[in-house]
DNA sequence: GTCTATAATAGGATAGAC
DNA sequence: GTCTATCCTATTATAGAC
């Protein structure tokens, strides 16, 4: 497996986590998912199911450092950069009806293999917004605040979204999200 | 199993079902949780794992519509009211450090039983919250959304808290309920 | 209504050929 | 690196005694 492969392999992974929790992905789903055996995903993941949680977490932790950290960090005005940002979630998450990842592995209660790097994934965004929020003027401890529920608003939303088999309560917690931020 | 003790099962299911999400539930565990057999599950809940779901959806329903909704429909001002309801859900989710059933659920990607009284579960909170904005004053749509948006900043909270290890993301959506529903 | 025992199946994981 | 075949365990579910 070369190494752009494995980046795909580990996308139809995540794709599979990201909807059925740690528990609900089986073996046989993942190497469907993948296109390959068993056999050969314990080739790359030596330590199974693990393991790819552990990858897949390390991807989106990936993800979230090039499509959001390095965003906010970079040029431009804060609410340029959010922008940008918002509509990367908007892409990653399909408006709202793809399920997300960090949520559907917290809340079947973490393997305690996953938790920290499900804690780091929060904090990389967090810290993000609340650059941000600094950024645009705002109080240290009113950016911090603000940060965290932008970040519980995304997370909620993906659920409600779910429950409710609508995506507009994702789509509209996006577009009040630089507002949100900003103040 | 008369019928207080029923209520007792299900909400012992319920404390599984929560922290677990549908497919993490296993019948081994439902079976300990209970202190009953697994041949005593199948009696009361001939439909196995499924039917429990549903019971301990059920059961969740009739607690919102005792804690919520009954009194959010109830006499007093609208933020007494939200004060008290604010009151049984810290006390429901014991301040952030238990999991939502409907979360976990909602999570996993519900099985398609599960599908609608999850749903309806959902609209019950967003319409009573909705009632209580309106009556506090604001117009009807903005109640609507303010609902919507109350509703998953508590699942978003949830999924946070339990992320983070961090009880303090609930604790915080939770105060500043009243405000955000009432304006 | 509850239990013990047991079936039937799915799940995670490994061995070894190619 | 990938496959087929296999193993072992956990899981769901049922039968039947009490």
């Amino acid at each position: 497996m070369t190494k752009v492969t494995r980046e795909a392999v580990i996308d139809r992974l995540m794709s599979v986590f990201r909807r059925h929790g740690y528990q609900g992905a089986s073996m046989s789903e993942l190497a469907n998912a993948t296109g390959l055996g068993k056999s050969s995903l314990y080739h790359h993941f030596p330590g199974g199911k693990d393991d790819m949680a552990l990858a897949v977490l390390d991807h989106v932790r990936q993800w979230l450092d090039e499509h959001v950290v390095k965003i906010a960090a970079g040029d431009g005005t804060p609410k340029a950069k959010l922008a940008a940002i918002t509509e990367r979630l908007a892409a990653f998450y399909e408006n709202g009806r793809e399920p997300c990842l960090l949520g559907a592995l917290a809340a079947g209660g973490a393997r305690a293999n996953l938790q920290a790097p499900l804690r780091e994934a929060f904090q990389m965004l967090i810290a993000a917004f609340t650059a941000l929020g600094i950024e645009g003027g705002a109080p240290k401890a009113k950016a911090r605040l603000a940060a965290e529920d932008a970040v519980l608003r995304i997370q909620g939303a993906l659920i409600l979204s779910a429950g409710l088999d609508d995506p507009s309560p994702f789509r509209h917690v996006l577009e009040r999200l630089p507002k949100d931020i900003l103040g």
